[in-house]
DNA sequence: CGTTTATTATACCGTTCGGTATATAAACTG
DNA sequence: CAGTTTATATACCGAACGGTATAATAAACG
């Protein structure tokens, strides 16, 4: 693997363990058997690396998530496959989801979390999107869109953090059912 | 105000502002217009300072939380209670709900995550024991206990992430209405 | 009053922080 | 081949890190 790429894997694992201000560009830089000149040769700055692994990673989410919206069916159908673009990112590459969320729910001044910002709205407003292209089939939401969308991103993150701490060797992918379960919850709440 | 209690003031307005990791011990006491070796006296080391400030602030939240539980009325009271609670808990000192929340998503090797975990179980598992009183009403909910109290404190937790996004200066309480909305929509879902 | 105890500051410790000036080696390019 | 560009290492920078030895101050106590 080349030596940009692969300090890009090192600080990936490194920030999801510890968290971005904890790790120290002479640990990233130890771990890819490199030295310090180098990363700043390709990155520029420590937060350069963190940007350039969001701009690298996000696009397979956002396709997933893009592919998810664009499909047939009913609400039902849409809130599925929105589920299942999760798991699948989820799935294929953990340590980044997992740090996306970390991030996400970092302090507001803290300049990783600045950096995150405009990909997480991203994220955010499309599933914003999503219910608003169900609106002909939900009918009149009040506006309560943004409020489904809250509330499902929430169920999701929250499953998927528990999965993590019931499976943190990541044995056991998520299944159909479980997917399908989350959703039906969500749609018809807890006595279905 | 006693100096000790005015560090743990200004290390959690630090810590929530900026993240543990990217607050210095000079900092704080900067802030709080001392020297370093009166924060060591009180608190022994950097993680002393938060692992304190979880012990002191911590309790008002177990009290709020234990006070719903023990609430009398069906499961849906009890759902109102307990998320009443939190916002209880969030608008009495909104800045240390959100540096529990920061913690609870952060690194698992991290320092700080290890102190704070304890916390958070403790939390999770009144919410699970919620439900699991609720089991008579809700009948055999299969397992689906644990289910439940993920998904709801993952609705909850995003929606005071939601409403501290659209009230940056914390000038709008959270209603009664919102609490009994959010409930409602947990319980029955979206068409409700 | 003298003595102890609690609290705070001055000044410092070694280490690590993010970042860089400079050199070098290899790989292209004319 | 000479010259340029790409990619890497050695060795260093000042600043900030978490933490402490020591001393001064102030209050409590006998």
């Amino acid at each position: 693997m080349e030596n940009r790429t692969l300090l890009l894997q090192c600080a990936k694992e490194l920030f999801y363990e510890k968290g971005y201000d904890a790790v120290g560009v002479q640990e990233i830089v130890e771990k890819a058997g490199l030295t310090k000149p180098t990363l700043y040769y390709y990155f520029g700055s420590k937060i350069g690396v963190l940007r350039t692994l969001l701009e690298t990673k996000f696009e397979e989410l956002r396709v997933c998530v893009r592919k998810a919206l664009d499909s047939e069916g009913d609400i039902r159908a849409h809130l599925y496959h929105l589920a299942e673009a999760y798991c699948c990112c989820f799935e294929r590459d953990r340590e980044f989801y997992m740090l996306l969320m970390a991030l996400f729910y970092s302090a507001r001044e803290n300049e990783a979390y600045k950096t995150v910002r405009p990909y997480v709205t991203e994220f955010y407003e499309m599933v914003v999107q999503g219910f608003e292209n169900a609106s002909r089939e939900l009918g009149n939401m009040n506006g309560r869109q943004r409020q489904f969308a809250v509330g499902f991103i929430g169920t999701v993150n929250h499953y998927l953090l528990f999965h993590c701490e019931l499976d943190p060797n990541h044995e056991e992918e998520i299944s159909g059912e479980q997917i399908a379960s989350l959703v039906n919850q969500f749609m018809y709440g807890i006595f279905s």
